[in-house]
RNA sequence: GGGCGUAUAGCUCAGCGGGAGAGCGCCUCGUUGACAUCGAGGAGGUCCCUGGUUCAAUCCCAGGUACGCCCACCA
């Protein structure tokens, strides 16, 4: 027996478990089948489920449970980024609490005691990971995701590093990798480089500085001049090694090639010209600090400048500053240098100015350009395969749109700098000799070796102490978890993968680099489709946060609801091209949707309606029967392309009007007469055929929602041996639609529809004696109406129904379709009201009539429309003409009574 | 500055070159043995604006307005 209300909590763990005993999620590398290939995103180890995750999920899950239903041999590749900078974060707070901390060659932070070096630390980092990494990947569970978790992978893995180091190598022995000194961002609190992508512009209210340098040298010196610069960031004039003007500006002419003198530090610096200096901007003269401004950088190249950094990796001031200002922290230094500059007279003014600073994504403080050597892939030379291969359709996205957005970053993209100061990630497999040559290798003993051949001598060695962008080893994850570079028979079977299902943020961080290595290292695309998947926000739009306090724990909504009423919700909304607004009132309400199919199971069950393997569908008889099973049969190929489409909301909605309009509202309705009644036969047919269809429908609902589906099949199917989760999708004879039990029975619907709204609109009191009179009704009609007398009267409440009858006097008449319902005046409790009521359809009518004569009567329509589109419009204005004709009549019957 | 997207019922959103839809909310009625986490019915919309293409535009095109996002940025 089923119990009386669904019970997700108690159902979802006992059927995953039942799932994974029966080893359903695993690929089986099976030759007979054509595999099928999804690689997860790998979520940081450190992370925790949120909404994203939860749509991200949902939709691989419908697919995968799709696919192997349609008889694929599934991987769904789970596994952990191991997230760098995050990562080291968390262990790094964790040590502090123990008074830990990293030693950096800096003193001890007031309240920790003790240092520890980079192996302990990464024991620290394998301990953490251990105890408390990857609890996502069982929050995946919860949501039901049925990955292959017996080939979950980590980025930090032996094998994936054995790929990453390989990977290194290679590219930088075909000088795709290679070493620069450049301006980087630089992260002040992580003293790391970040990629541009981990950069974030923020816009904020800061000021705008103008300071007078003095010009000095023989000319103008002595005459007092000053040239105005300006600066939002005062504390980097300390590193100003010129002063540009563009070339053709008036006013500078005569400065070109003197010199000023840099207030408080006292260095002559040049004033060069440069189309850098923007006439119109400011003074129109603008000061150049090569090694903290990524534009002065390139200034400075061209005029062969000094380039003074004045930061340590902290951001605070360095040595190469007046004493005064050593040790300082950046902001502290920018007071100090604006007020000493205005003790000085050099402040000529400071304006409100908003601009937008560099921010680090993780560690939120200002980055700052700063110069160092790091590592860099040739992204430019990389990215040309991976344009073209979506140019030319290996790869193509879902939207399509994205595409655009694809090549846009692609064709413009600029070295990627791969090498972090931090200690948790793949080190860099370069070591350095004594004079700073750098020998690339697998390991020290290729490098030693390497080193040897070039000094002619062995010679002690120091490894390179920088780690990998985490993106180094995620942009491997298609081919690295497949066991590459061995050749495994995964690698040959899952490689390449078919779609994968990823949001738009992750497009250039992740995506676009598993395009470049998968074409370099694999010569074959990761993935034929990536379905980008919308944002999930809150109902009011905005992105959830924490500070926002708007955000929805898809775990708390899983208690709440269950997995099946939050995956259904999400899948629902997963429109192409838009933006997920998650409000709770609509997971309630799929919530009531799995409620309603529990019910519908109740009822097949308290009528007795049993599971039969060799029950046929096409052997039915009755009409109410064939109808059931041809809307069924309609519904599963909206269903099925659907999911192939991506278009997941329209396979959700398909499903809910069919499980709850279609079967629960009418079917389960008209097959009450057949299950009570005394038709032994034809009670044997509707039971068979009630439970029949509401299992196809549970199949056809298990990729979405495969607990509550589950459950059902194992309660009211064929029980404990079998596991819809290892069923095949239904597949239907295409004789199982009928289209005489479809017209029939849809018409019927209607019309009960019609009879229902007459009476609710009249206000017509329960037990009023209403008739149906069938006059001029068709053959047809009339055939329905005869065949389904019962049903009409029963599911209307009709109480007589009649053909070929007068319309008795004294009664109120309504025109249904071809037929007249008839009520005696006495039971009108309004007629002022029914009167409104039919002259509002008279006027809707009308205009219909109106603008169909119109159309009708123009030739043009006439002679250039298709010959269907005008006999419908012909069609139209004929029933609306007789159901005008109808409604005169019942006017005139209302106004006489 | 460049790119992309969105604008349809009170709210959240589907949809479509030829009769404006759903869910939620709202109103009315309903405790008939699956389900009140329910059933029946209803109200509610110049489909953002202007122009163009077309026999026909909410839908296609152009321009505009508003909002959102991404990328790059002025010292």
């Amino acid at each position: 027996m089923l119990d009386k209300t669904y019970r997700p909590d108690e159902v979802e763990e006992r059927q995953y478990a039942r799932w994974e005993a029966a080893d359903a999620f695993s690929a089986k590398l099976d030759p007979a089948k054509e595999p099928f290939t999804v690689m997860i995103p790998p979520p940081n180890v450190t992370g925790s489920l949120h909404m994203g995750h939860a749509l991200n999920n949902t939709i691989q899950d419908i697919l995968v449970r799709f696919q192997r239903m349609q008889g694929r041999d599934v991987l769904w590749q789970p596994g952990t980024d191991h997230a760098g900078i995050a990562t080291q974060m968390v262990v790094e707070r964790q040590l502090a609490e123990e008074g830990i901390e990293l030693d950096r060659g800096l003193p001890l932070a007031r309240g920790n005691s003790r240092h520890i070096g980079r192996e302990e630390f990464i024991e620290r980092v394998w301990a953490w990971r251990e105890e408390s990494g990857g609890t996502i990947l069982k929050q995946l569970r919860r949501l039901g995701a049925t990955c292959d978790w017996k080939r979950e992978r980590f980025t930090m893995d032996e094998g994936l590093s054995e790929a990453v180091l390989k990977v290194f190598v290679a590219l930088y022995r075909e000088k795709l990798i290679y070493r620069d000194k450049r301006l980087v961002n630089w992260d002040p609190r992580f003293h790391t480089a970040i990629s541009d992508l981990e950069v974030e512009q923020k816009e904020v209210n800061g000021l705008l500085w103008h300071f007078r340098y003095p010009i000095g040298g023989s000319g103008a010196e002595g005459a007092g001049r000053f040239i105005i610069v300006a600066t939002t960031r005062p504390e980097t004039m300390l590193g100003d090694t010129a002063v540009a003007v563009h070339p053709e500006d008036a006013r500078y002419q005569d400065l070109i090639g003197a010199y000023a003198v840099l207030p408080l530090v006292g260095r002559r610096i040049p004033i060069v010209a440069d189309d850098y200096a923007d006439p119109e901007q400011g003074s129109g003269a603008v000061k150049i600090t090569p090694a903290h401004d990524f534009n002065d950088f390139e200034v400075g190249k061209r005029h062969g400048l000094e380039m003074v950094n004045v930061f340590d990796r902290d951001a605070h001031m360095n040595d190469t500053v007046p004493e005064a200002y050593r040790g300082l922290d950046r902001f502290e230094a920018r007071r100090r240098v604006v007020a000493d500059l205005e003790a000085l007279g050099l402040v000529e003014k400071i304006d409100d100015h908003r601009h937008t600073v560099p921010h680090g994504d993780r560690s939120g403080v200002p980055i700052e350009p700063y110069l160092t050597d790091q590592w860099y892939v040739d992204a430019a030379t990389m990215a040309k395969p991976a344009i073209e291969a979506v140019e030319t359709g290996k790869t193509v996205f879902v939207p399509k749109q994205w595409e655009k957005t694809y090549f846009e970053w692609m064709r413009n993209i600029q070295p990627w700098c791969i090498s972090r100061q931090l200690w948790w990630g793949h080190q860099v497999p370069a070591w350095y000799g004594p004079d700073g040559e750098v020998f690339v290798a697998h390991d020290a003993g290729e490098a030693a070796g390497l080193a040897e051949a070039h000094y002619g001598k062995a010679v002690e060695l120091t490894r390179d102490s920088d780690v990998l962008d985490t993106w180094f080893s995620s942009a491997l994850w298609p081919f690295s978890t497949l066991g590459w570079p061995e050749e495994t028979e995964a690698v040959k079977r899952y490689y390449p993968g078919d779609v994968l299902v990823t949001g738009f943020d992750i497009i250039f961080f992740w995506v676009a680099r598993m395009m470049m290595s998968g074409l370099h290292f694999m010569d074959q695309v990761p993935f034929h489709t990536v379905y980008i998947h919308a944002l999930v926000r809150d109902e009011k739009g905005q992105k959830m946060s924490k500070s926002k306090g708007n955000v929805m724990d898809p775990l708390d909504l899983i208690g709440k609801f269950g997995a099946d009423a939050v995956r259904f919700t999400l899948t629902a909304l997963a429109a192409q091209g838009r933006d997920v607004r998650l409000a709770e009132s609509r997971i309630e309400g799929y919530r009531n949707f799995c409620t309603k199919i529990w019910n519908a199971a109740r009822f097949n069950e308290m009528n007795d309606c049993r599971y039969a393997a060799d029950f046929d569908p096409a052997a039915n008889s009755q009409r109410v029967n064939r109808w059931i099973v041809s809307q069924l049969v309609q519904v599963e190929p909206k269903v099925r392309r659907a999911i192939e489409d991506y278009r997941f909301n329209e396979a959700a909605q398909a499903l809910y009007q069919f499980v709850w309009h279609t079967y629960c509202d009418w079917y389960l309705e008209f097959a009450k007469p057949q299950l009570q009644g005394e038709d032994a036969a034809a009670q044997a047919e509707t039971r068979a055929t009630a439970l029949w269809v509401l299992h196809q429908a549970l199949f056809l609902l298990h990729p979405i929602m495969p607990f509550l589906t589950e459950e059902l099949w194992q309660q009211t199917g064929e029980g404990d041996a079998s596991l819809m989760t290892l069923s095949a999708w239904p597949k239907f004879d295409d004789g199982l639609t009928d289209a005489e039990a479809d017209a029939a029975l849809n018409w019927v619907v209607r019309m009960i529809g019609q009879i229902r709204a007459v009476r609710s609109e009249m206000n017509v009191p329960p037990g009023a004696r209403i008739a149906l009179i069938v006059n001029e009704a068709s053959g047809d009609s009339r055939a329905r109406i005869g065949d389904h007398e019962a049903l009409i009267k029963t599911l209307a409440r009709v109480e007589t129904l009649a053909f070929d009858q007068a319309v008795p006097s004294g009664s109120v008449q309504d025109v249904l379709d071809e037929c007249t319902l008839v009520l005696p005046l006495a039971e009108v409790i309004d007629l002022a009201q029914e009167r409104a009521r039919l002259n509002k359809e008279v006027d809707k009518l009308n205009g219909e009539i109106t603008k169909l004569d119109k159309k009708l009567s123009n030739a043009q329509f006439l002679a250039k429309a298709p010959e269907e589109v005008v006999a419908e419009q012909r069609e139209r204005l004929a029933d609306s003409q007789q159901a005008m004709s109808k409604l005169q009549s019942a006017l005139e019957r209302l106004a006489s009574a």
